[in-house]
Order: C-alpha cells, then sequence, then structure tokens
DNA sequence: ATGAAAGCGCTAACAT
DNA sequence: ATGTTAGCGCTTTCAT
C-alpha cells in the first residue's frame, strides 16, 4: 500500500506538499503539482479510507439492517439503497437481524462505534412486538441519523419511508367489488407487524364503507409455523361463500391459488384473488396472481437521499414522513 | 462519542494507563484498573473502531460481492457468511454487481483501499463471458486474500467453495432413469456462467453414460429476454417424446410444470421434473417440485472461515478448493 | 511555493 | 505502577 509519506520521500519534497498537490490545492506551483501527479497515478496511489475517516470523523458508509434478505421486497430496497448510496459517494454495512431484536440491537450497536455515519433500517418483527426501542433512541440521542422504511413505529421521532400500505388494501377491495365479488377474505401472515396492521385496518375500512359489512371470521391470520395450504384449505370449506381474497404478504396469494384449486374451485371463475407481492412471485402462479406491488426501488432511493440529507445538515429538526404510492400489477387472478 | 482522552482527563490520570487498565494490563494496579473501568461502563465509552483500524492496520470488516441479492442462494450465502463473519468478528460489506464487469471492478476497487481485510464473491455473469480477472488479481496481488464462491473461475489462483454441480446433475438423471424415463430434457438459463457449463456437462455425462445416448437437441438454452414460459410451451410441443425434465437454473423447473400443464400433460404421470432451486421455491408448484438444493449454509460457511483463515495466516500458499455436497429436497414430481 | 507541526483516537515501547 | 512519546496516514494551520 502505498502512502504519502513514500510518495515525499521519493519526490524529495514534504508530506503536506503532496496533500496539497494531490488535492488541487492552489499553494502549490504548477510543475511540483505535476510531478506528483504523475508519480501518484504511476504508483496507483489511493487515500487511505481508514485515515481520512479518522481526521473528518465521518466514514462515508450507511448501515443498512433489514430484518430478512430471502424477503424480495427487502432485497429489493437493499439493492436501490445501495445504488442510491453509490451515487452518493456512499458506500453500506449490512446487517441482517433476521427478525430477531437481539441481532438488531447488536448490529446498531456495533455500527455506532464510529462505523458508520447512520442507519438504514426496517424494524425487525421481535422489535415491533415487544415495542422496545431503546437501542434506537440511544442512538438518535448520539446524534447518528435513523431512517426507518416501511416497519416504523410511532414511538421514534426520526425520517421514515413508507407505502401507502392502507389504501391499498382499500383499492384492492374496491377493486373486487368491481368484480361483483361480496365476501372477501383477508389472510395475513404478518399480523404482528405495523404494516400488518395497517393493512388489516384497510381491509376493515373498505369492508365497512362498503355496503356489506365487516365479517371478523374472514379475517384470517395464519400460523406461520404450520404448513399454509392446510390453514387455508380448512379455512375455504369452513366458508365456502368466500369469492373473494385479498392477502397482506408476500405468499399466501399463491398458496390461497393452490388450495382453491385443490378445492375444485376455478380462479377467477369462482374467487378473485389480489394478493401483496412481487411480479416475478406473481407469475410464479397459474393463474397469474393479481399484485399489490411496492415501489421498492422508490423506497431505497427516498431513504438513502433522506439519510443522506440528514447526515449533511447535522440537525435533527423537522423529520420527514414519506410516503411512497403502490401499484396493481396485471395478472388473471380477478 | 466518549474518548480514552476524555476519561483520563476525568480520572486524572494519562492516557495509555487508561488504555492499558481497559485492556486489562497487568501492569496497572487493581484499584485504578476498577475506577477507570466503572467510569467507561458508566459513560458508555466504546472503543473507536476506526482509530483501531488505523493503528492495526486491518478493519476486521469482509467486503462481499455477490451478482444478485433476489437470487435466493446468492441471499442464502450471504445471510450465512454474515453469520459466521459475526461469529468470527468481523463485519460485512456488502455489494450488489447486479451482473455487471464494470460495478463488481468498480466495488473491489473501491473497498481495496483499506476498507476490507479481504474479499468473499462470487463473479458477476459479464465477467465470466468476458474473462477478464485483472481488477481480481490486482487485489490478490496487494496480498488482499479473495475466497471465490459458485461462480469461479480456473485462471484465477485463490480460495475457491463450490457445490459439486457436475454430480449433482449427473445424480438427478439418475433419479430419472430409476422413474423409467429415457428422453430427458435439459433446461437451462444459466449457460454463460461456470456453474452452468458443469451442470451442462454433468447433464451430457449421465446421457452418454446410459444406454440412450446424448441428444443435443434436448438440451434447451433459454433466451432470459423472452418468456420463458412460451419457449417452453413450444420445445415440449416439437419434442413430444421427452418425458423426464432437469433444470439447472432456479425457475425453469416451476415454469415448466406450468407449461406441461397447459399442455395437458400431468406431473409426474406423463413427465418427471426435477430442478435445481431451493426448497421455498419448490413449494409454490403444484405438485411440489423435486429440486437439487444447494447447502448455502455451508458455502458461506466455508467461504468465511477460510477468508478468515487466510487474512490470519497472512501467507498466499496452498489454496484450497472447497467441494460442498447439494441434496435432493422431497417432492411428487418424478 | 514549500515545509514543520499538530492532531484525529488509539496502542505500545520506553522512561520514570 | 504510572506517564511520556512516537506513530498509524492524512489534512491543515502556521511558519518560512
Amino acid at each position: 500500500m502505498i502512502t504519502l509519506k513514500e510518495l515525499s520521500k521519493q519526490l524529495n519534497v514534504s508530506v503536506s506538499t503532496v496533500s496539497k498537490a494531490l488535492n488541487g490545492s492552489p499553494e502549490i506551483s504548477e510543475a511540483t503539482a505535476k510531478r506528483i501527479k504523475e508519480l501518484a497515478k504511476h504508483l496507483n496511489y489511493q487515500p487511505n479510507k481508514i485515515a481520512l475517516s479518522l481526521k473528518s470523523n465521518q466514514t462515508k458508509t450507511i448501515g443498512v439492517i433489514i430484518p430478512d434478505i430471502l424477503n424480495r421486497f427487502f432485497a429489493k430496497v437493499l439493492y436501490s439503497i445501495q445504488q442510491e448510496a453509490t451515487n452518493l459517494g456512499y458506500n453500506i454495512i449490512t446487517c441482517i437481524s433476521n427478525e430477531s431484536f437481539e441481532k438488531e440491537r447488536d448490529s446498531l450497536k456495533i455500527l455506532a462505534n464510529g462505523s458508520v455515519d447512520g442507519f438504514i433500517m426496517a424494524l425487525s418483527e421481535e422489535t415491533q412486538q415487544k415495542e422496545q426501542y431503546d437501542h434506537i433512541n440511544e442512538v438518535l440521542g448520539n446524534d447518528i441519523p435513523v431512517v426507518l422504511f416501511d416497519r416504523v413505529s410511532d414511538k421514534l421521532d426520526c425520517d421514515k419511508v413508507v407505502g401507502n400500505d392502507l389504501e391499498s388494501i382499500e383499492d384492492a377491495v374496491s377493486a373486487l367489488f368491481d368484480k361483483g365479488r361480496k365476501h372477501i377474505a383477508f389472510l395475513t401472515r404478518i399480523n404482528a407487524l405495523s404494516v400488518g396492521k395497517l393493512r388489516a385496518q384497510g381491509f376493515m375500512n373498505a369492508m365497512n364503507a362498503s355496503g356489506y359489512g365487516l365479517n371478523k371470521g374472514h379475517m384470517v391470520a395464519l400460523d406461520k409455523s404450520k404448513d399454509i395450504e392446510e390453514q387455508l384449505i380448512r379455512f375455504f370449506k369452513n366458508n365456502p361463500e368466500i369469492d373473494g381474497v385479498v392477502t397482506a404478504d408476500n405468499i399466501s396469494g399463491t398458496v390461497a391459488i393452490n388450495a382453491l384449486k385443490k378445492l375444485n374451485k376455478s380462479v377467477p371463475e369462482h374467487v378473485s384473488v389480489i394478493g401483496f407481492t412481487s411480479k416475478t412471485i406473481a407469475g410464479l402462479s397459474e393463474p397469474r396472481l393479481v399484485a399489490i406491488r411496492q415501489d421498492c426501488k422508490g423506497i431505497g432511493r427516498q431513504s438513502a437521499q433522506l439519510l443522506v440529507d440528514r447526515i449533511k445538515s447535522k440537525s435533527q429538526l423537522n423529520y420527514q414522513n414519506i410516503i411512497v404510492n403502490t401499484t396493481l400489477t396485471e395478472g388473471k387472478s380477478i
């Protein structure tokens, strides 16, 4: 690894001269500047990032903590964050909490030791259940900015980026009404999450606002530890009147289609189904699932921009709450 | 942020005394050590990572470069790397090359400026096509160790961790033979990749070794830019004798089942299908796809261990080539 | 136009 | 047992 010292030695000038020349300071004569730059290029000199960080007290890296990398939503947001961060001159350190409170807290603590300039994160499921946010407030209290996305909490005072979860489910239910469906089921595997609750609320709002009223028996909180398809088959058997399905998570929609098929109910002739998932997963079911799709790219981009703005402004005032719209993908399931 | 200096001031001792006390040096008397430790804990002192890195010339972080985060294989390996790295006291900085040579080269270059102690990476598709490895050899030449996994190259002299790609396809074809299948198709969307080539070779080996011989017309390199299902329907129509399918990538298996259904061929009665994918994706098809499954956890763990060993040993000798076995998942598609 | 020196936070060899 | 000092690689103020 080649350093300023090394360059200065080879050229018989001082370290500070080299530093200034390389940084384009007008103090240095053109002639020496040229010599220095040439040698630096020739030796492929790269400034030591660590030394720069120590000096400037900023690392130009962002800590990203996501609950689950196998979830396409988080994977896509992560990719988008990385793209935008790169554009803005930042690296990212990624930690996966695996929905665990402890892992989330530990990751936060480790990275808060000067390794990153700020955090972008979605709360783990366990954190949202416990409603314990001390670890995050401590970071915030240390003047390290945090941007929360998707999995957020009212109890936390910071910047946030979320989808329009509630409205998107309302719109989906409306779409089912438009197809003449009346007995609509709401399936969820994410009842414990903030977004899960919002989506459930959206369903209740839509049903209450309709003439048909809300039947709580048609809201199914699936047990993730058990076979989803079995649970759905049982539900559809016990509730044969169901002619429409809307789901809050990224897998129930596909499984619902399979379950209905096994009961000889065809989609969309007998039952219409709208899921909450990505285009790719929606394409794996037959017929193709109509899905509520998050703008992952938008969420990632906005989160990164918001955080970098916050890092640069150094102020902790006027926290923003950005809402990114969902879209309904094309499909054959309604 | 609280520093050693700050502690030393508050306790009226020197910085070095504080440092030694906190690091458990026997030079310091028990009494003062206790005082120091107590204040440190009380003030929640955390050693500054950046300063430590500058001093020790090691960052205790690993750069991980993967081609595609939406690919469950890479996502799982990434998670496993992170777990193992955490155990070994390392953080990870993740970069997603998005299958681009340039992005891969840039990421490597940025992180090689002292930001990481070593790399774990899978080559991007473009890199494997171009067979251009200068950027990696430069890093290696700088004595920064690199561990390659899955997407590797013979032209690169470094540690490697791969699955038993060739044998796993051979075994899958054998399993189809055992079911009485004779006209077996090989589907791939990853013909350009090193692993794709190995898997194709495995298919050819198996067919050649069998009494049935190899029909190259039964090997289909799918065009990723076009609709996969359409391509498959056309292929199955033109080759009605096909009674067995084995695939090299993580999505063709599911799509093949759907395509066969549309042609009123039932799986597994008329055609047997074995895919190359994760348990979760395999579970989304009806009937459940039998799949060759990589030991992602093993690959990640071994890669991390190998890299950390290499970092610690400081030697660049006796590169290892670790092979991690695949397994065949249960399903109903054969 | 160039260089010397201090300092970012830490460790460690070397005094005292 | 405690303190002084130098140095990791860099920037920057203050001489010269």
